[in-house]
DNA sequence: GACATGCTAGACTCCCCAGTCTAGTTCGGT
DNA sequence: ACCGAACTAGACTGGGGAGTCTAGCATGTC
């Protein structure tokens, strides 16, 4: 008889820490999951371990593919920018950050490499985007680095704040986002 | 006898919450506050009050003078911006985001306040004076709440998010902010 | 001196929870 | 038919924490 319940267990666990975070108790896990506490114990050694493994894949979830985009480097950008803001602004990214964050000080290890493997990696390849942008002339040459981490400061920085306090934004999310993507564009214009 | 030991429980329930969030227990608070159990329930009527009174006075250490700056625009934004970056990026404020966010679900209205009353009263703030460079034709006329929360999110978005991760940034923190109030400025050129 | 108020130490109740243990069930492989 | 692996229900242990209670101490006021 094979594993079975390992994803049941892990699912039912990501959805009872994004809403109660750290606290979400162990029966209670197994409980959503349809499952005896004992199972839970025999795929996940620990709470923590456990724990650990949901906010592996949470952050994962904001990775983007960005490869073979559109020619133009707006339509390109575009993309980008309505799909790393549904991602991040979403309720699932907004719940995910109130989930790990708080428990950064005591796993410092893991969430360096969480930060690495979503928004980091993100960084990574959206900075080797703009570099070929600036190459091909198509904006003023700079570090490729920092234009990706303020092209993703200004697309969510600020809407994700108010989100994390619960505040909503009335603005219509299309136009919002075309209206930051020009305002980098005019920015690091050739 | 008056009520002298309200002041040093609220300090030590402060930096009893930021190092361990919600978890910090109350005979940890009384006992950092040098002070009996009792004494805290004497101030506070439960735990839940007392750390949201904490939250309250954090949360209030984001906003920033922004009267009487400067003539000229650049100086003045350089002026908001080390101060923003300083109390945002220092080691207080991104404890009190691990601190207070993952208690967002759990007191709504509270959290509303919170972001009201901090950085959405310097958003506000800001955006007057951006509107009022922009009647004195030094910048691009545009919408100027949407320009203020650009020019944060750009300022402290991905740098916040790195240090939330416990992911130093190696850049010398004066070029940066300079770099990034130019990329403002370029951005929003009359 | 009498009294009220702010405080102290510490015990105590009640509840919750991580993790373990027991005893039994289901089911696939051989 | 039998074994072993995955599973179940539920009891249990040990620890910790919120909030209460008691008994007493210190100090300022009348």
């Amino acid at each position: 008889m094979p594993q079975i319940h390992r994803e049941r267990v892990l699912r039912a666990a990501t959805s009872s820490f994004l809403t109660r975070g750290y606290r979400s108790s162990v029966d209670e896990i197994a409980r959503r999951a349809g499952v005896a506490k004992q199972t839970v114990y025999q795929h996940f050694p620990s709470k923590d371990e456990l724990f650990k493994e949901v906010a592996r894949d949470l952050t994962r979830r904001v990775l983007i593919e960005l490869d073979a985009g559109p020619r133009d480097l707006r339509a390109g950008l575009m993309r980008v920018a309505r799909a790393y803001r549904k991602r991040v602004l979403g309720a699932q990214g907004i719940a995910t950050l109130r989930t790990v964050l708080p428990e950064v000080p005591r796993f410092p290890a893991l969430a360096r490499a969480l930060y690495a493997g979503g928004a980091g990696a993100l960084v990574s390849r959206l900075a080797a985007y703009l570099s070929r942008a600036m190459g091909a002339g198509k904006l003023r040459r700079d570090d490729p680095e920092l234009a990706a981490e303020i092209f993703l400061g200004m697309l969510v920085g600020h809407d994700r704040l108010k989100r994390l306090f619960g505040v909503g934004c009335d603005e219509k999310e299309a136009r919002r986002t075309a209206r930051i993507v020009d305002c980098f564009l005019r920015a690091y214009a050739p």
